[in-house]
RNA sequence: GGUGGCGUGGCCGAGAGGCGAGGCAGCGGCCUGCAAAGCCGUCCACACGGGUUCGAAUCCCGUCGCCACCUCCA
């Protein structure tokens, strides 16, 4: 079966054909560079991950863009003196891609910035002001306009009329011929910063919002591509938008749209006015990055993901089950001909069929704890073949979701001496309490097991001896 | 007013006309000196009311509730 992807503008399930065979392009709205990310951000990003990780074991050689939006109106905003504005954008960049690596979100083939492409971003506005879908604005301002109203396709993303949309309490209506117009580029305001302007046809001033995904779609991936992603709350404006100002500039643009589903907190979208907003860097803290990963990326891409009490705590749990049978299963084939074997391991057909089918995560983690299922039991029953069949899988398919316990990603820096000291003291108490199990001394075997376990380090007697490790790791 | 989505067992979360996804928690059992881990069993759910059908969580009609977007949003 071939991969099969939810068209968000067809509103239906599209055979994904390249538009060059062999190769896979992207695009994804990344983050306005304005304030620290959370974690919709990092499940928007994760999302596209999972995307172009599918695409790539497909065999497609994938070029996937990212942008960064660094010049906005927010970013300004957010500036607080002494920090300029760029240098807030910078900082924030920074931030967005230490959460990303931590995750093990695969970096994009580019991640082009907004301010590295205005002279791109002008002459597509030229091209919209010579075939009559733009104008400036005739107060003087410096402002030039897409026009809603000379573009009949417009709405076809969102289906929705213009008639039928309400009216924009868009502020201040400025020198706009219909309120649904939207700014393809902003004339210098005062009190703006002079690294803020930029030279243009129509006076100083900056771009608008949209128009920065269409040039760099264009100027990286051509007038045509295969797919263009982002948030759910992207689809209008920003995405009806792009599309209309790109097919009226004459590009084909994107053949398909993924819009990823938003992330909540007990059930309320996050924002700001609630603050109630879950940030990257306080779930890194409270939770291993791969459980992170893990909670963000186990539902479809599509659906909501609501973060709860507990939400945190039943990922971990997930995620100690498949590198218990990791660790178990290597263990057993350990120094035997079938720990060879293991590596031959192609992944499971119905493994296969979910993830072709729209990426469906969530029935692809049921093949992947069946298998751990199956796994854990063929290490009960000593049949090392069946063992190193399952080992062989589950690699394969946490390799491709990125949850991979044995992954470099989540290592912590090299050799730590601490660990080293660790390990000492662990095994010679696990050799006391050998000594002691031996005399049938359980209270001291136990004391010993409950000292350990207070200190987070947990137990199992198994045929060949006592495993330990450390609690959540 | 317009557009789109959702309501599934104690919790999370798939499925989309018949065959009990999966995870977490609970209970019973096996294993264990006792545990831990693991395995087996158990817990037979689909907001509500009608309808279609041999058969509906799934299709149709209606009702209720929740959410998102309609120019700040991932």
């Amino acid at each position: 079966m071939a991969l099969r992807l939810y068209d968000s503008r067809a509103q239906r399930l599209e055979d994904f054909t390249p538009l060059i065979p062999g190769e896979a392009r992207v695009y994804v709205c990344g983050p306005t560079v304005q304030s620290s990310p959370h974690i919709g951000h990092l499940r928007s990003a994760l999302v596209y991950d999972q995307l172009r990780r599918w695409l790539g074991e497909s065999g497609l050689r994938v070029v996937l863009v990212r942008n960064v939006t660094d010049i906005d109106d927010k970013v300004l905003v957010n500036a607080v003196p002494p920090e300029p504005w760029w240098a807030l954008a910078y900082r924030t960049e920074l931030e967005f891609t230490s959460a990303y690596n931590r995750l093990g979100i695969l970096p994009p083939s580019y991640e082009p910035r907004a301010t590295a492409s205005i002279p791109q971003m002008q002459e597509l506005i030229v091209r919209l002001i010579d075939r009559g879908h733009a104008y400036v604005a005739e107060d003087g301002s410096g402002d030039v306009y897409f026009e809603v109203r000379s573009w009949p396709q417009y709405g076809a993303l969102t289906h929705q009329s213009v008639e039928q949309m309400a009216d924009a309490a868009d502020g201040e209506p400025r020198a706009k011929r219909d309120p649904a117009d939207f700014a393809l580029w902003k004339g210098r305001k005062q009190g703006e910063p002079d690294s803020a302007v930029w030279e243009s046809p129509w006076g100083e001033g900056r771009p608008g919002w949209h128009i920065e995904c269409s040039a760099m779609s264009l100027r990286y991936l051509g007038e045509s591509f295969d797919i263009h992603g982002g948030g759910l709350d992207l689809r209008f404006p920003h995405h009806e938008n792009e599309l209309a100002q790109s097919t009226a500039a004459g590009l084909e643009f994107a053949r398909l749209w993924m819009h990823n589903g938003l992330v909540t907190v007990d059930g309320q979208k996050m924002s700001k006015s609630l603050g109630n907003s879950v940030f990257a860097a306080d779930m890194l803290a409270a939770a291993r990055p791969i459980v992170v990963r893990y909670l963000l990326g186990q539902a479809h891409y599509r659906s909501t993901i609501d973060v709860h009490d507990g939400s945190l705590d039943e990922a971990a749990a997930a995620v100690e089950r498949i590198e218990s049978f990791l660790d178990r299963a290597a263990r057993r084939l350990d120094g035997t001909r079938f720990a060879a074997e293991a590596e031959e391991v192609a992944l499971p057909d119905a493994f296969v069929a979910a993830m072709d089918d729209d990426l469906a995560v969530p029935q692809a983690l049921g093949v992947l704890h069946e298998t751990i299922r199956a796994g854990n039991a063929a290490v009960d029953a000593d049949d090392p073949s069946a063992v190193a069949v399952a080992l062989g899988a589950v690699r394969r398919m946490t390799g491709v979701l990125g949850i991979d316990p044995a992954a470099d990603t989540w290592s912590e820096a090299g050799a730590d001496p601490a660990r080293a000291a660790l390990e000492t003291l662990v095994e010679s108490l696990l050799a006391a309490r050998v000594t002691a199990r031996a005399d049938r001394d359980f209270t001291t075997a136990d004391r010993i097991r409950n000292d350990l376990a207070a200190a987070g380090v947990r137990i199992e007697d198994t045929p060949s001896g006592a495993h330990w490790s450390i609690d959540g790791q």
